[in-house]
DNA sequence: CACCCTTTTGAATCTGTCT
DNA sequence: GAGACAGATTCAAAAGGGT
């Protein structure tokens, strides 16, 4: 399989020539049309294409947009793997037509996302309301897809909803829907040799660090069939991701392999998503195989109320009842829901003192994953 | 035209009845079809009381959602006068097919807003982000509209990028496209007899605040096809404004025709626009006319310099050559520009005293009002 | 009345893996 | 594919109750 590489070409015969599921991750910045002017142009505004180009009188007619869009999303689907996931990003003209053929095209909705511009241009006309977000539309194949969502790591990233304050202690909140990030300003902005700007819509590289760091794993391949400026790919492989982008336009793709030779891998906690790592398997049946419970022996709430003999099937009778120690812990505590986590709820004896089941199963846990 | 009244009924069938360019605003909240199953549990275990009305699950296929979204917006449409405009609210469920639809119908988008929860509902499961926004679509029937848009209004009531302090203090900026608004709750909440919620997704009053004083005017009629607990015909009659919904459950319009006997409209500047009035249109000649002004007299600036003699068709006599009020700023005050405005630059003699131009165009303007 | 603590609740596509 | 079972999961704001 191709994989860290810029191929220069139209997106959607390129994108034929790839095998299906092969990316685990797709983010695309579409070409939109602009209905005012009759220009295809990109978000923001600059001209996607050479008016020289044929491939351009495709785009009279709004219906010729909806096709083009079919096709390549079409394309993506293909090839995105089955439990990979896509991110579009679109404003208001185009956003609403990619959307409704996402769905009709089979693609399960995750999320949408705000990105609220923190810094957006003034309307100076006045004449409608400044214009001050751009919306992602984050999906799978299919409704069963069970696609990557590294959940505290998304926490780990909230700024959005923590003052900075609290953040640098260290609080943390479930990330939501919409992201506070700045445009693209500055030294970031990839300019040309003669000092101009090479693109005006290109992406912040925060917007994709959050989106990698969210959906990916380190070592998957992220693709971008508008590869632009190249923001995915020099994020991907910054983040230890492998990278694959399209892009028709030779300047772009040659500026962009001289920004990916800048680009050194620097993985931290995470681009290892080290957060959402799951911890092993650990029943109560087997740490009273180990030793680390004994059979007949009293689960405690933290006040020291018993709460229940433990049985060999690591099962407690509670009231007279065989019940699992999350349901138990639900009835001991009195709770109208049928089961809360028990590991959180029970504690038992060891040297006189209460100890939490839970750090029991972290040692046994510590056990297990160095004897095999 | 009817007015002022709540149609209990079906939506399309009830707006078929009405004639064509009826209605000066629309607020619309349709069914979203979330295609939620089962019991979703807190954290806590107590079951989510969320969105279990067989109204939103009616639909079988996307197909079906379609056709409904494609003949209610249509009617929609067809009662819009010329010049009004619609907002349609929805979740990602749903917005991207409404868009869609309403851009093939010929829609034309003002701008897409984003109502950004203050408080949302959490994620329980920690499965996705945080859904913590709805987005609106403001448009109106064609790209020719001249639609109402408050402009200044809309600046007045910016509470989301300004802070409090510097808000009190009258500090204002430029509304954007991403609204901080709190989801309804407490004592908002309409309450069946028996202390339940009428509703599951009673709209906040603040957010059809927002909407009605930034697109409407006083004495416009404001028309909901889907009026649930009646939030947009209580806001409109409290804003001073006339209020047309449609609802197809009797027991919604029964506690709407309560709510709608309590409201009482005030009205204040915000619901009169009167930071967006233009002021009366007063040109020097017809002030000569009205004798604020008399031909001959001598303009001078701030520091007694003289600046011309007034002519009766209003323009001065200025160094041999005859210009116009503000031309003549622009010489007087050796300016490079080739126009200044004139009605802050001239004074003229009342009772020995110098006296602003300007503020003789007040009065006269205050005179104008009162005397037709 | 002020203050503090507890309880309630909001348009939600709301679990994952092994047998 | 169904069933068993292990395991992981929430935030802001307002209402209500007690001191």
């Amino acid at each position: 399989m191709i994989k860290d590489k810029i191929i220069c070409g139209d997106a959607i015969e390129e994108m034929k020539k790839l095998p299906d599921d092969c990316v685990d991750l797709i983010f695309a910045d579409p070409p939109y049309w602009m209905r005012v002017e009759g220009v295809l142009n990109r978000v923001e505004g600059t001209p996607y294409d050479g008016c020289d180009d044929p491939w351009d009188n495709q785009f009279e007619t709004i219906n010729d947009y909806n096709n083009f869009t079919r096709d390549w999303l079409s394309e993506c689907k293909r090839i995105l793997k089955p439990d990979g996931s896509i991110w579009v990003i679109g404003g208001m003209q185009c956003i609403y037509t990619i959307g409704a053929i996402m769905q009709e095209l089979g693609f399960w909705f995750i999320n949408d996302v705000i990105w609220y511009k923190r810094n957006p241009t003034p309307n100076f006309k006045g004449t409608r309301l400044n214009n001050s977000h751009e919306t992602l539309i984050w999906a799978t194949k299919s409704e069963k897809a069970r696609y990557t969502f590294n959940y505290k790591t998304a926490k780990e990233l909230n700024t959005d909803t923590v003052e900075e304050e609290k953040f640098k202690k260290g609080v943390r909140k479930q990330l939501g829907s919409v992201w506070r990030i700045r445009v693209c300003k500055g030294s970031e902005r990839i300019k040309k040799d003669d000092g101009q700007k090479l693109h005006t819509a290109q992406k912040p590289e925060e917007l994709l660090y959050r989106i990698i760091a969210i959906s990916s794993n380190i070592g998957d391949l992220v693709f971008d069939p508008f590869g632009g400026t190249m923001t995915t790919a020099a994020v991907a492989k910054r983040m230890g991701r492998h990278y694959l982008s399209i892009e028709k336009e030779s300047e772009y793709c040659k500026y962009g392999e001289r920004r990916l030779n800048g680009v050194t891998p620097i993985i931290g906690n995470i681009e290892k998503a080290v957060f959402d790592k799951k911890p092993l398997r650990a029943s109560m049946k087997e740490m009273i195989a180990a030793g680390y419970f004994i059979v007949g022996e009293t689960f405690y709430l933290k006040n020291f109320t018993e709460g229940g003999k433990l049985l060999s099937d690591g099962k407690l009778l509670y009231d007279g009842k065989i019940v699992d120690i999350h349901r138990c812990a639900a009835l001991a505590k009195g709770s109208k829901a049928s089961r809360l986590n028990g590991f959180n709820t029970w504690y038992v004896l060891r040297d006189s003192r209460l100890v939490s089941i839970n750090d029991i199963r972290e040692k046994y846990r510590k056990f297990k994953l160095n004897n095999g």
